[in-house]
DNA sequence: AGTTTATGGTAGTATTACTATCATTTTTAA
DNA sequence: TTAAAAATGATAGTAATACTACCATAAACT
C-alpha cells in the first residue's frame, strides 16, 4: 500500500483520487489512456471501459478531463519537487544544488515504487505532449485563481530561489527558470517528432545531451562556471 | 488589392484562400474569433455565421480546424521570415543581425498594410496562445511529412545560420533557436496571465523587456559581446 | 440496524465535426 | 454569346463528445 501522497490542491478534484480503490484505477489507467491515444482522443468513455466502470463514477471524481489533465501534470510537479528535495538537501553548494535540479529535470523517468499507482515513464511522455494544454486555454485566469497551477510554480519558485543563491543579480530568474522546465520537455519532444528543431541526437543518449544544454543556458545566463 | 501574398505549403489547404474573396474572409474572420473566443469554441459553424456563408464552403478550403489553425500560423512564421529578410539584409555584422531578428521576433506585432485580410496584432495573440497545439497533437509526424511545418522551421534555420557566422563552435543552435522562438511568445503569455513565471513587468513595456532577456539568453550562450 | 456514501446503470441532450446531395450562382473558355 | 465548368449556398444527416439527471444497489460507517 502506498504510504506517501501529495498534497494536491483541492479544486483539481470532486473526490480525491488518491484515497479510494476507483480513484487508483482512475489515475493509473488514464495515464496510460492518455499515454497511448493523446489528450484530444482520450474520453470519460473509453476511460470507463479500460476500469470497467462508467462515465458518471469518473465525473464525480473530476469535473471533465481538463481538470484530470491538469491533476496528472500537477502530481508530476510535485513528485520532480520532492525529488529535488531529496537529492539536493544535502548539497551545501548551490551550484551543485542547481546542477542537480536540471539533471533531475533532464533525466530519463523511471517507475517509482513509492507511488504504485503512477507509472512515471508514461506520465512524463505525457507531461512532454500535454503541459501546455494544461495553461492554453481560455480559462487559465480562473484556473489559476484556484491555485491549480501550484506544483509548477513551487518548482519554479524552488530553483528560482537556488539561482538567486548562485547569482543575486541576475535579473531574469523567473523567465530563465519557466524557460527551462518547460524546454526540457520541448525539446525532447522535438528530438522525437521535429529534429530538424533541436541539436539533440535521437540515437545516442538524448537525457545526457539535454542536461548539457540546460547547464549550459543556465550557466552561461548566470555568468558562473 | 494585395500584390505581395506568400506561397504557402499546399498541403496546407484544399483550395488556396489567398485566391478568392471567400477565402479572405475565411483568412480574416478567423484570425478575429479564433481570438476572440481561443481554438478551442472556435468552430467552423461559429465562423460560417461571422461570415454569411456555410459551413460546407469553409470545408472546401480547409479539410478541418485544425489545419486552419496551422495554415494561420505558418502565415505568421512567413510573415516574421519575410520582415527579418527585410531588416537584416542589409546589416553586415552577423552580431547586429542577430540582434534585429531578436527584436522582430520580440518586438509588438502592428497591422501591416501589406497584406490587407490579415489582422497581424489578433494574429500574434493567436501564436501566443495556440501555437503549440499546431504540433501537439497524436498526428504531428503526418503533418511534418507533408511539410507543414516549414514555416517556423525556415526562421529557424535562418537564425541558426547567423548565430553559426556569430559562434561557428557552439554546439547547440538548433536548440537555442528554437527555445528562444517559442520562449518568445511563451513569456507574453505568463505576463498576461501567469505573471509568477516571468520576470517581465506587465505595466512596463513588456516588449523591451523581452527583448532584452532574449538577448542576454542569446549572446551569453554564445560567449560573446 | 439504519443511514449515509459510493458506485453502477441507463437515458437523455446540446454541440461538434464532419459528409453528402442538389440547386443556384459565378466564372471561364469556345 | 453561350455552354460548360467551377464555386458557393442550402439543407440534411450521422457518429461521437461532453456532459447532466435519475434511480437502484452495494459498501461503509455509527
Amino acid at each position: 500500500m502506498t504510504t506517501l501522497s501529495f498534497k494536491l490542491n483541492d479544486h483539481l478534484y470532486l473526490r480525491d483520487p488518491q484515497h479510494t480503490q476507483l480513484g487508483h484505477k482512475i489515475i493509473h489507467s488514464s495515464i496510460t489512456l492518455i499515454d497511448k491515444l493523446g489528450f484530444e482522443q482520450f474520453t470519460f468513455k473509453k476511460l470507463a471501459l479500460e476500469i470497467d466502470s462508467t462515465e458518471a463514477s469518473i465525473y464525480r471524481y473530476f469535473e471533465n478531463k481538463h481538470r484530470l489533465l491538469v491533476y496528472l501534470i500537477s502530481w508530476y510537479w510535485h513528485w520532480i519537487e520532492y525529488r529535488i528535495e531529496i537529492f539536493t538537501s544535502a548539497i551545501p553548494d548551490p551550484k551543485e544544488k542547481l546542477k542537480t535540479c536540471l539533471r533531475i529535470i533532464a533525466e530519463k523517468k523511471k517507475y517509482d515504487p513509492t507511488f504504485e499507482f503512477v507509472d512515471e515513464e508514461a506520465l512524463h511522455r505525457i507531461v512532454i505532449s500535454e503541459l501546455d494544454k494544461t495553461y492554453l486555454t481560455k480559462g487559465v485566469d480562473d484556473l489559476n485563481k484556484e491555485g491549480l497551477f501550484g506544483g509548477f510554480k513551487g518548482v519554479c519558485q524552488k530553483i528560482v530561489k537556488i539561482i538567486f543563491e548562485v547569482n543575486p543579480s541576475y535579473p531574469f530568474a523567473n523567465s530563465l527558470v519557466s524557460t527551462l522546465l518547460i524546454t526540457a520537455h520541448q525539446q525532447l519532444f522535438f528530438c522525437d517528432h521535429l529534429p530538424s528543431l533541436t541539436s539533440l541526437k535521437a540515437n545516442e543518449d538524448r537525457y545526457d545531451g539535454l542536461s548539457i544544454f540546460l547547464e549550459n543556458l543556465v550557466f552561461s545566463s548566470l555568468k558562473v562556471n
